[in-house]
DNA sequence: TTGAAAGCGGTACCAG
DNA sequence: CTGGTACCGCTTTCAA
């Protein structure tokens, strides 16, 4: 059985104390250069593993930071995954990760997981059903950061990151209406997001500022899967008179209405 | 400064010993069913949270598993990614993901910190170019379980998990035989990379089973992006006679190809 | 069923 | 620039 080679062994080696040997390992300045490369040195020779655990609990810090979003297999989402691997990478700190899978439950959960496995920082997109946000108290009250981005909670206590969705929106409904459309049915999702009745208020803006009317039955809400596109296409081609633009919150979904459509020819 | 809760706190508050408290936390089944209720009672009025890390320190295990994959933006990948978390939530298991965006260098360095991390388990996807293993090396020779799925070193003592990419590929171009094509072009990845060279083998087979000549100028690889449609295209549409069947190895680079092809047309 | 005490392996504080 | 030592908070013997 190999025993781990701890800063004790190698202060024993070089004939310094523990508490140097620390500081060498660490970088910290007031060590002469010549002793710091020889523990560095026999550090490397016996093996030496800095042990993470001791090093947290002395300091206090994971070095980590927890991310919990609705969906891991989301284009969206996995992409802004990438983006933060990279930065906290760079930085020194592990990503946790979890998924709420939609759930409010789970993401309770995952919330007290990330709270116990003491990440030094938070990152969540919320679940659709998430209406409270009281399972990240502990968080609050511990002063742990955390950051909410894209699907961020009303309560304007929270900071959340978020793009401009009204405007993405009234841009694209804009850009329908120049290129003639007159019915321009609008597919998102449920509306407690941000993310879609920011979007749905931007849908509005744009029909107002061309001068089309806007109509209820011209909003499909709640519906936005992979699997959607026939009961969506079912329900605007019972419109009458039939749109003749139509404008979907979501690349999977919009993809999927695609197909459907053609079906129907 | 609210000071942290600890056993001791606990302990003095009940009128026992640290001892039991920990007992009583961790289900331990030899203390009795009044005691522990109160201590479990006590703990969570005292705000009590568990110090992960010098219990980690205690029993030498993370209760975290390592995820390194080439890119995390990535379809397959990250439904891979949704699994992994599932289960090991389910398990009490954390996962600490990064990603190597196919460069040997970061999977060597994300292999490092992952190590470091002291993980428990480590679960990897190789960067493409990855050709030798050793910086797995620290894990085998600590006994910390490695498994390599979907893109699996050739070394024979590794545990891999792979798809029968052969017989995948052999079937999709049985396919498209039966549907008549006698020309197939077949786009795929780096060959070094088993998910490539065993889907060419498959792709040969099949063709030798129905009888078709291989031919070396059907095979393209290396160029799996989703931008390299056009490059793709452009060599296909040199070949004569001209190719009657198209089969690429990626979805993204596939439908990639197929906008490039309509743009010719 | 419960307890005392010795670690786990670093880090921080106070000296020198 | 270097060292002694207490301590972070939990778990694990060994003992009662």
């Amino acid at each position: 059985m190999n025993k781990e080679i701890t800063i004790y062994d190698i202060a024993k080696v070089v004939g310094l104390s523990p508490t140097t040997v620390s500081r060498a390992l660490s970088n910290h300045p007031r060590v002469k250069e010549n002793t710091r490369e020889k523990i560095l040195n026999t550090a490397k020779n016996m093996g030496y593993q800095s042990n993470i655990f001791a090093s947290s609990l002395r300091k206090k810090r994971s070095k980590s930071i927890g991310v919990i979003i609705p969906k891991l297999n989301s284009p969206f989402q996995s992409s802004v995954l990438a983006g933060m691997e990279e930065i906290a990478t760079q930085a020194g700190y592990n990503l946790i990760i979890s998924q709420s899978t939609e759930s409010l439950e789970k993401e309770v959960s995952n919330a007290n997981t990330m709270f116990n496995s003491r990440v030094d920082g938070l990152l969540v997109s919320k679940a659709g059903t998430t209406d409270n946000i009281e399972h990240f108290a502990p968080f609050f009250k511990k002063q742990i950061p955390v950051l909410f981005f894209d699907r961020v909670p009303e309560d304007n206590n929270c900071t959340g990151v978020v793009i401009n969705n009204t405007q993405a929106i009234y841009d694209a409904t804009s850009h329908l209406i120049k290129e003639g459309c007159k019915r321009i049915v609008h597919v998102l999702g449920n509306l407690k997001i941000n993310v879609y009745s920011d979007r749905l208020k931007g849908y509005k803006y744009a029909l107002l500022d061309h001068g089309l009317a806007f109509k209820e039955e011209n909003v499909i809400t709640n519906d936005l899967g992979e699997e959607s596109g026939d009961r969506i296409v079912e329900k605007i081609l019972k419109l009458k008179p039939r749109p003749d633009g139509l404008l979907v919150s979501n690349d999977a979904c919009a993809a999927s209405c695609l197909m459907a459509l053609k079906k129907k020819k």
